[in-house]
DNA sequence: TTGTACGCGTTATCAC
DNA sequence: GTGATAACGCGTACAA
């Protein structure tokens, strides 16, 4: 290379010059109030309860807000009415591209009602988890989502002593904190176990975490194994699943044992496509010499070949649902649904 | 399936009892301070100056507010001191891996100082990015970051007025807004055509987005090639790049504009290892008969066989060194090196 | 080193 | 339908 950079000529695009540019910041709402002639109240009012104003006055006033460029202090609105606009989110893992369509849902429905979306990563780990739910304290959102269930009574109990809307995702428990849109994960392991059992499968694994979700999946999968008289033929648990590289370990492992398999039913995708592609890389051909089976669909899934057979639901409509749920209850209202169950897919293709 | 869903009989982990649970929120400033028997600005000293206080009036206010569970209120102190602790950051697309890096390394640097971190996603379009924009002047945050250059003078300005630490990253502009993490897309270009050329390809073609970055690199890149004698042989833009089928579908146009070709640079490493996939459904040897380069590795492109060739930065890296900017100046500090060049690396692995 | 007085910008409450 | 007053909880400025 150039000992110089190049720079990036980066091209600047000129708009239609703002009228009168409001140049620093935005006035005060005193000020607002003086050229409309009316009192500070009544600017508010024009914001917030528009119904209460006489049309005249609130054709003025917002007049005067949309020439002046008047945006409200957060922060003075907030400590005064003791509601925020922000929503926290957590994610078990940005990585995971299911996980971020539900944030993209979440934030289709929170955006246009004017929330501001707060993204943490709770990175699987308890610690963050007590750290962040002890952060909402201070931080004082007007609600939380998170992309999975609260195992730890101590967060539980936080959770609810914040008195905000909350809603878990990703799993269904009996007693959710407060509202849920869930899946069982229990019988997504039935329906894998079933979906390769039909297929005439008979010696099956598992490979996925030992904790969480993995272990509730993995409890369908046997129990619907053992169901049909077959058995759970070995089984390799992961610490930490954060690359594809992860499920060409898991699978390594597995054929180590020297247990004979005839399909593998994977915790994730990542970890299936994973799977696959160590199968792959050492001959073993899928799904002649072995099946393998995914869950949670992701872009990747579908692309390899064979694709990847997997059991799935739809994240982004799941976000969805959470965000009407925290709208509604943000509107002081109680949705009717609380506690919602998503409906699990098989998307059968080449891997079984 | 049955006809109910079976519940996920969550783990409910039960963690070491807190002593004193404060059961309702956290006290104000002024009980902390009678309980400690000073007054409330001491309170606030304890926590923000405690070097003013004697060792024993902080040692025994420290305690109270531990005993007490006591948290400042985010939106007093901001709307009181003018500074609030929460860092946006606009992300052009949450799917993309890099991105996510880069804000994992700004996370690493800005939550242990006690900022939150906000992130909003711009999906690439500019109606997007002014409304975002303009929703920093109500939320006033401590600090911006971007995972791009902004390039709407409306833009560019407004930034200007909010008077807060701003740091544009993933290019390499002449003029940033105010700090700057980048790289030199058009370098990246050039040493994509350079390998290419040395590695005695000929008849080069480039797939990406035409605006924005893409434009940058195919200027390098098509530069580079024009100084070697070589041509460029084909050309596909793309307008989105979401998933690896926009890649598959990219190089299908390709191949049946009927151009010889034997090497394709695609600008990211989505549209490549799509392009890799589509080559290989339709039985053309890559590299033999076709080279695939991308841009900004990716999980999957260490893992697709062939390998995926990639030119590439440490995406992790530039979002903690945009972190130590922010960091820098909200401590009121100059950074020594407000404008930060990354060095770009070449990955060669199989694809070409 | 500690405290007093006041104000940050908005909205709840109640009066008109 | 509109306004006056006070208060949200904290930190700045200045005094002691």
């Amino acid at each position: 290379m150039k000992e110089q950079p190049r720079y990036d000529d980066v091209v600047r695009i000129e708009t239609s010059a703002s009228s009168s540019a409001p140049s620093t910041g935005s006035p005060r709402i005193e000020v607002v109030a003086r050229i409309a002639g009316v009192s500070p109240i009544t600017v508010s009012r024009a914001l917030r309860q528009p119904e209460k104003l006489s049309e005249a006055t609130r054709r003025k006033v917002l007049d005067v807000i949309e020439r002046t460029g008047y945006e409200s202090n957060p922060h003075a609105r907030a400590l005064r009415s003791g509601r925020s606009t922000l929503v926290t989110a957590f994610v078990s893992n940005m990585m995971s591209q299911q996980f971020v369509l539900a944030l993209q849902g979440l934030a289709s429905e929170l955006e246009p009602q004017g929330y501001e979306l707060m993204i943490g990563q709770t990175s699987y780990s308890y610690a963050k988890e007590i750290a962040m739910v002890r952060s909402l304290r201070s931080l004082r959102p007007a609600a939380v989502m998170f992309t999975s269930v609260i195992e730890l009574e101590e967060n539980r109990r936080a959770l609810r002593e914040l008195g905000i809307p909350v809603v878990e995702t990703w799993a269904f428990p009996r007693d959710p904190v407060d509202m849920l849109v869930g899946f069982s994960n229990v019988d997504a392991g039935a329906m894998a176990a079933r979906h390769l059992l039909d297929r005439g499968y008979r010696r099956l694994a598992f490979i996925g975490r030992s904790g969480g979700r993995g272990a509730l999946r993995l409890k369908g999968f046997r129990e619907e194994v053992e169901n049909h008289g077959a058995t759970l033929a070995a089984l390799v648990t992961v610490p930490e699943v954060r690359s594809l590289s992860d499920g060409r370990a898991a699978l390594a492992d597995l054929l180590s044992d020297g247990a004979t398999v005839d399909a593998v039913f994977c915790a994730n995708d990542l970890l299936a496509t994973g799977a696959v592609i160590e199968a792959r890389a050492r001959g073993i051909s899928v799904p002649d010499h072995l099946a393998v089976l995914g869950f949670g669909d992701n872009d990747a899934s579908g692309q390899i070949s064979p694709g990847l057979t997997t059991v799935t639901m739809d994240a982004y409509e799941l976000g969805r649902r959470a965000g009407q749920l925290l709208k509604t209850r943000l509107d002081g209202s109680a949705p009717s649904a609380p506690i919602q169950l998503l409906p699990l897919e098989l998307l059968v293709r080449g891997s079984t």
